[in-house]
DNA sequence: GGATTTATTTACTCGTGAGTAACTTTTTTA
DNA sequence: TAAAAAAGTTACTCACGAGTAAATAAATCC
């Protein structure tokens, strides 16, 4: 395997603070992320991680109890920065329409980004049966308050009638799958991205 | 790792020809896609695809010249159903709207079944470098004829005028997604679901 | 029915990667 | 500044899975 891409990385930087641990602690899920999501989580080796951090592998075992465990922190924090956009329109007062509109444009949004695009690149298929369960907890949850959102515009006539579950998946499909092709080194900003999937779901294609 | 579930398989059962080879060969490839979608790749050895077949593991190789050749066929497989119904769409002189909806439909149909979600289930970095680059081609030959109805719509006038390139990712991203929620065992069929997320698609979700 | 080819098995090799033990170095604290 | 705690490293183990070699069994051909 050829050389690996130093990372910016607080070992080698000096520093003052107790709380270095945690930044240390971020900067193996920044790295794992990243690496994760170039070339999958069962192929990217906890060696291949370390190495990119100019470190040895029993350094991230310090910091982390196993593979697994790193994984599931990644997920949590990517499925923290969908929540928090649903925290933001739960206590709006505006239309379903409007919510919904205001919701997926920030979901999009977690999909450009590593930790959000974590959350749908990698099937829960990798992790233990314990974390499997938790994270599938947390996609449940989300998936409800957004399915809640398009029934309750639905319901005050702001959207189409019809079966909400269904629109939530396609909703979810379209932003999920940004996470797949979207990279930002391309023409777009993740802005217009997010934008633009969203406006042509709310709108649809049919010309009338 | 507790029993495995036997497949119907051809080892085991008695028949007559020579092509009996061929018949073999697609047992294999039936019972790793299935395998592969349930558990993912990397995770999923030929030994234990093997066992569902009751089987060894070197007649497997006996079939395929190694574990990348077998997920290839898999995911050509799938393109090829998705690529016929490009075919049957392309000789149309309907609308676009009329063929989008068409093909949308049929693509979304393969994406119910094991060949089709597999090629969205497996990320394309576990690949060999030769297959990726294969497989990578398919995919984009398939997105640019999606793309290339959406702007014959959006010049014949049935479509929204937009970015056919985003919206093309709008609607796969949809379409490709039921392979990753569907489960034929659930209260739609297939076709529901092919025609629910198609029609949320073309005529969007806002009332007017 | 013996010879040849095809199908399948048993019994390996070999590399890789997760995880650990035990030692060393650095930092903090008293 | 000595003792204790924290952060890292070297050098392993151990399991597992891809792929192969060589032998055996079954089917086919003459």
């Amino acid at each position: 395997m050829a050389t690996i891409a130093k990372i910016d990385s607080p070992w080698g930087s000096q520093s003052d603070r107790e709380a270095k641990r945690n930044s240390k602690r971020q900067a193996v899920l920044d790295t794992a992320v990243r690496l994760f999501n170039a070339k999958g989580f069962q192929a990217t080796s906890l060696d291949y991680v370390a190495q990119a951090l100019s470190v040895t592998k029993p350094t991230i075992y310090h910091y982390f109890s196993n593979k697994d465990d790193i994984l599931f922190e990644c997920l949590r924090l990517g499925m923290r920065q969908i929540q928090s956009a649903i925290g933001e329109v739960q206590q709006s007062a505006a239309t379903g329409r409007d919510r919904l509109e205001v919701f997926a444009v920030a979901y999009a949004l977690t999909m450009t980004q590593e930790f959000g695009m974590c959350t749908i690149r990698t099937s829960d298929d990798q992790l233990s049966a314990k974390s499997r369960k938790e994270f599938r907890a947390l996609k449940r949850e989300i998936h409800e308050s957004l399915q809640a959102i398009i029934e309750d515009g639905m319901k005050d006539g702001s959207l189409i009638e019809g079966d909400a579950r269904l629109t939530a998946f396609t909703m979810a499909g379209a932003i999920n799958w940004i996470g797949r092709w979207y990279r930002p080194d391309q023409s777009m900003s993740p802005d217009q991205v997010a934008q633009g999937v969203v406006s042509n779901l709310m709108t649809g294609l049919v010309a009338r």
